[in-house]
DNA sequence: TCGTCTATCTGACGGATTGTCAGAACTGAA
DNA sequence: TTCAGTTCTGACAATCCGTCAGATAGACGA
């Protein structure tokens, strides 16, 4: 069920399997290099050193590619949230547990950057599938951080009046950014550290209603 | 000086610059309904009703068409930054203030996403020029935030943990993300408003160290 | 009105990319 | 080795890119 699959339908096996993933792997690298906007299959197969069919063996167009490492986005970032899971379920949500996601998360952006901007766009541009993968994608963070505000909000810490979701989304807009300020924070004197620290304060805060004074 | 010109550099008469302008609109217009990886020139010649001679004659490419467009972005953008000023010079900050902007910037987003989607991913993907012109488009909200985050700090309302810099980003990250959210959150019970209630509170606290509870 | 000058536009071209076949090359099993 | 199934590719038509030289249109003076 799960099989990968060539585009016409038909299971692949080993040999397809590294072939496919060398693809993939290329298409990423170029992607870092020179971005999605003029990112022609015929880049890809020249670099992997396969004919363009090839290429069209596997997935219908560059956006295809990148579909596809955008569903392997789902996996890669899965050990993040088990992190998070475990340690916000362990009872009270430390600042010190708000750093490390922070930081955990900007290194998983400095990584995979490139595909995640993609994925964002074509979702943004009301791109169904990739909607869908960013739904799965950012749904374990949603989750944890809406039920920490409905938490925060129960218990009085936290005004009533921030939505929930929208309040999550706003942290999780932040994350997903800031990362791509980093060089230009750098430039103006803004640490790696600082920037963590601060994100990490203004989560806390915002999900917990722990004052910022 | 400021003189639009042609891409062998002559400066442009009256029935060109109408030709640059449907090209530009076009190119917007496709970018809406479309999204950029897959715009080609032929697209925008065709919708135009012009030969693709006529659209190199302006622009290098299509991106050279959106950077165009991205810098008008900083125009279109200046009454929104010129209330900010406005409403945050006359003395304390209010919430109401960081309502209006929120819901004005929200309303811009929702008329230019398109273009502003490609610029901000081109900045991010290391492009010079598109950096440029983010800087530019960025600066004013920036200068008058970090100047807020600053001044709540010097009055020991807000901690100095925050470095201002990367609070300011944080909040322009929310600004810039959660429009592309929004129609997400409605299939889900959260209204625009919510949201920019929501998003006027974070802002409001971040900047001013008032508390959330 | 006419011709002339200049700005603007385009047809047409060589070259590159796209996307699709039929068949060649490869692989493992017998 | 042969064979059957899998994977890869050369070659092709269609499309797009980017650039000219030359065609067209508009302004202006006679």
């Amino acid at each position: 069920m799960s099989d990968t699959t060539a585009t016409d339908g038909r299971v692949i096996g080993e040999r397809a399997l590294q072939t496919r993933r060398r693809i993939l792997e290329t298409t990423a690298a170029l992607l870092r290099e020179q971005g999605a906007l003029d990112l022609k299959v015929m880049d890809v197969a020249r670099e992997v050193g396969a004919s363009p069919a090839t290429f069209y063996q596997y997935f219908a167009d560059v956006e295809d590619a990148i579909f596809a490492l955008s569903v392997e986005m789902i996996e890669k970032v899965a050990p993040i949230h088990a992190q998070m899971a475990a340690d916000w379920n362990e009872g009270a949500t430390g600042l010190d547990h708000a750093r490390r996601l922070v930081s955990e998360y900007t290194d998983f952006w400095d990584v995979n950057g490139a595909v995640l901007r993609i994925m964002l766009l074509r979702a943004d541009e009301r791109d169904e599938r990739f909607r869908q993968i960013r739904r799965d994608y950012n749904a374990p963070f949603m989750t944890a951080m809406v039920a920490k505000v409905r938490s925060a909000q129960d218990s009085g810490r936290l005004t009533t009046a921030l939505d929930a979701e929208a309040t999550a989304g706003a942290m999780l807009a932040a994350l997903d950014r800031l990362p791509n300020y980093r060089e230009g924070f750098e430039k103006r004197g803004t640490s790696r550290e600082a920037m963590i620290e601060t994100v990490a304060r203004l989560l806390y805060s915002s999900l917990t209603g722990a004052p910022l004074s």
